[in-house]
DNA sequence: AGAAAAACTGTAAGGCTTTACAGTTTTGAC
DNA sequence: GTCAAAACTGTAAAGCCTTACAGTTTTTCT
């Protein structure tokens, strides 16, 4: 095993010059700099992080506490995450929600507690009052992304602007009976999302002076299988199925699409269908969509975490609610059309 | 701050006990392990990881290294694997490698190797010679799911198997014209599958004695527009177009199907496609394929990985070679069908 | 009851780094 | 050439835990 008093053997020097050397401080030689460098090289040595974290009290690790991995939204957000992280020399250490409720409670209590991460990234997450107190006791930076944390930081879209612009992008086109498929109420602990975005698709309706019918609002899984059932339930009553939807998810939109021609009706011309988030497959499908960026969204939250980490205020900085509103963007491509008479 | 000599404090007894209770050791009469535990309770105290990683040399943290995230299959295995450890009782730390080949190479030579993580998860990697060194000499138990790893143990269905699998069942449905979308060699280094794969589709061809045309092979990116493309190229051609596709994801699989729907082939009436991974929309799309459960596939290989570490000859069965094969399932659906005269 | 064995407990060393502080060398001005 | 200031370097403490070893108490057996 080799450490650092090795390499300040080689480089004959001591070891405090050699810590001083390899992390950049100053009052060092130029002369001694580069001995040290030389004689790390040659022993190929690296610090031990553990040692490093007890000396300073940082451990160059984010946290990063997410309900789902392998949906897209989060998968890309994480994406986002772990390059910028990695890009600024940091580590992420991954939790994730989705092993039920004991398993939520270990992490929040147990794992983030060790003193194992500089910070926490919480993604599209809604946090008991207690969970809360746990990560603000810890003293240590939050951003919430997707979803606003109260008493942190947070980097989100505004959730109820997107559900109003799809919706009038709906009504602009002339559409007057329009449907929309949300969030389920089931997973309250975890999205607040499906809430704000159905509050602006009703604001919209209500703007517009438009009725609105309950059989046009349908709760599904964010899920191609949630949107597809919803849809074909709300389209297949001919009394009241709507010209136009909207779908809380891509995902909710790809299946919509598909029980609207399974049920006969052509999109756009019978059906117009839009959706939210901007999966790259949408592209293929034609499917319109309010685009927020995802990737680059989670790599936006994970600098906003690292700039308060290495502010000299820290302190200042740590505690402190903000929100920033991540931009969104309305792509409207062949699943929305103008109105045709029934 | 509060460490383990506070709760020694309230406890009455002295520090070395008060890590055996929590550490659920032997020698500890119950009383006092109860003392301890109320006191730890009371006081909210969880051991540093930095200390106890410096005093045992263990971090109850393993590395995971990916090529991509936001792809379905590997967040699909990260899910799996994130799970299996945090229900062990240990963290993730999640490198993945889509930032090109200087972020590769930190990756490999610096954060892996701060004896931050106890072992190492590689997911569809294929390791150049050095760094397969720079983790060998880790001297840390390795495990590659997805992919083989030369010198170490490996957790991956057969590919091979797989692709003959898939392609003998499009020549019992009496197919003869079978045409296969296959990997991208640009991104060799990521992954081997493809060759498999391909190699399987051509074994099963040569058994059943059918021939073969160049232009029923194709290469493409593991995605949607990949398999659009590629299958729309393979079918649009008159002259050539084959009468089923073995696509090597499911992915590539959904885009065939839409290509030929796009150039007005029914599915399964007039081109039969089949798929392989097992992904949830799969179900959704009706497309038949092989299905290698990849998120069980993913807890197995975490708990793998573990087995080894907490086993008492650890270091017996560090650098051992093995060969696990995770095993696979034809799914039929509605994509593949008999073939019909032309 | 006494002795040997077993079970428990505490002291202190060790793990590896960073950094305050004190000590040394170099620089630069006069 | 001298002296003060600046720049550099080294020693040693601190960070917090685990665990070997030695010492103490309890149990068990005769």
């Amino acid at each position: 095993m080799i450490g650092i008093v090795e390499v300040a053997q080689l480089a004959g020097v001591s070891t405090a010059t050699v810590s001083r050397a390899l992390n950049g401080k100053a009052h060092v030689s130029a002369r001694a700099r580069e001995k040290v460098l030389k004689a790390a090289q040659e022993l190929g040595y690296v610090a031990s992080s553990s040692a490093y974290t007890l000396a300073t009290g940082r451990s160059k690790n984010i946290g990063v506490v997410m309900p789902f991995i392998d949906r897209w939204f989060f998968s890309a957000v994480l994406e986002g995450i772990v390059n910028a992280l990695v890009n600024r020399g940091y580590d992420v250490t991954l939790y994730n929600l989705s092993g039920g409720e004991s398993h939520r409670k270990r992490v929040f209590e147990d794992l983030v507690l060790r003193k194992r991460v500089d910070g926490v990234l919480t993604v599209a997450l809604k946090l008991s009052q207690r969970e809360l107190k746990n990560l603000t006791d810890l003293q240590k930076p939050i951003v919430g992304i997707g979803g606003p944390i109260p008493g942190a930081r947070s980097l989100t879209i505004d959730d109820e602007g997107a559900g109003r612009l799809a919706t009038q992008h709906l009504i602009s086109l002339g559409h007057t009976e329009i449907g929309m498929i949300s969030g389920n109420p089931a997973s309250e602990m975890d999205f607040h999302q499906p809430y704000l975005r159905k509050t602006g698709y009703h604001e919209a309706l209500l703007d517009a002076n438009l009725d609105f019918h309950p059989q046009w609002m349908a709760e599904a899984d964010f899920t191609i299988a949630g949107g597809y059932h919803a849809a074909k339930q709300m389209l297949g009553d001919p009394r009241s199925a709507p010209t136009a939807i909207f779908c809380a998810s891509d995902e909710m939109g790809f299946g919509a699409i598909q029980a609207a021609r399974d049920l006969g009706y052509r999109v756009p011309q019978d059906v117009s269908v839009i959706g939210m988030d901007g999966h790259p497959m949408g592209m293929f499908y034609g499917l319109s969509t309010i685009d927020q960026t995802t990737t680059e969204q989670g790599a936006k939250g994970a600098n906003l975490i690292l700039d308060i980490l290495e502010s000299d205020d820290e302190k200042q900085l740590r505690n402190f609610e903000q929100l920033s509103i991540w931009p969104i963007d309305l792509i409207v491509r062949s699943s929305t059309a103008r109105r045709t008479a029934k």
